[in-house]
DNA sequence: AATGCAGTTGATAATCACTTGCAACAAGTG
DNA sequence: CACTTGTTGCAAGTGATTATCAACTGCATT
């Protein structure tokens, strides 16, 4: 369950390889976020990061954010009525189910649904560059 | 393919029966998007509107699309990056295919994948208030 | 049809989530 | 260690949407 301890570094690595600096900034984020097992957002990160070096900023978040997703290593996700949240895409794909009363996030994922959209796109004469499925729901007692 | 002609006086009848006022400035709102066989945004409503009557204002059509909101009159979609389009909600449930270089806005269901998603909510212990999947595509040619 | 009042309106300001401009600063190559 | 160029924090700017508020107007009631 726990994350490889390295992940980080992989990070490093990953933007090092694409010619991007690593200032202490970014490493710090590039923790927090290897860190993470939840899905927080811009604004989480900044209090995290922070917390740990109080040098970071949220633009700086922000930026950082914006150049992860350009290299592939994260995924950014526009829940409904709120910020981006973001999580490492190292994982592979899943789907999410939001508790809409916690705003807690469920991964899932579902090769049958997947094969369905494929299904459906070709039938509309379209292939997919990606997809986004998301079912809020209320936890049952 | 055209849609009935007095549908806007059915959101008429809606927002009386719920005891909001019909003004003038809504009453063409609601024709926009009665007669509206695409996804509008505000601006775009605002636009179409403002065209019939120079009194309808931006802001004022961002209240009324939150007020037929409520009323479960229309849909709100937030598609990626962009502003909140709309749609009249007395049409069956459907997803969207966005193509992605063009922005239009294709709609297709797939009883298949509601039951699978039913499926997936119930394993995991929830009851699914409402979903949302979109599939971003480019045209294959 | 005139009245009265609560719901609505447009203009303007505010908010939220980001993004940008810019001068000071610091990676990392040589 | 120097130098070049990417990065940073701060402050200001955006785009979409919402709130404020005084003037206005549906519409139920006289």
């Amino acid at each position: 369950m726990s994350q490889p301890p390295t992940l980080h570094n992989d990070y490093e690595r990953l933007l090092r390889e694409a010619g991007v600096r690593i200032t202490k900034q970014r490493r710090v984020i590039l923790k927090i976020i290897a860190e993470a097992a939840d899905h927080p957002d811009a604004m989480e990160i900044y209090n995290r990061a922070s917390a740990l070096d109080a040098s970071v900023s949220l633009p700086t978040v922000y930026r950082t954010m914006k150049t992860l997703e350009e290299n592939g290593a994260i995924r950014r996700h526009t829940f409904e009525g709120g910020p981006s949240r973001f999580e490492h895409a190292d994982s592979e794909h899943h789907d999410h189910l939001i508790d809409i009363e916690t705003g807690a996030v469920i991964e899932f994922t579902s090769p049958k649904i997947e094969a369905l959209q494929a299904e459906i796109a070709k039938e509309l004469g379209y292939d997919i560059v990606h997809h986004r499925l998301e079912i809020y729901g209320k936890r049952r007692r």
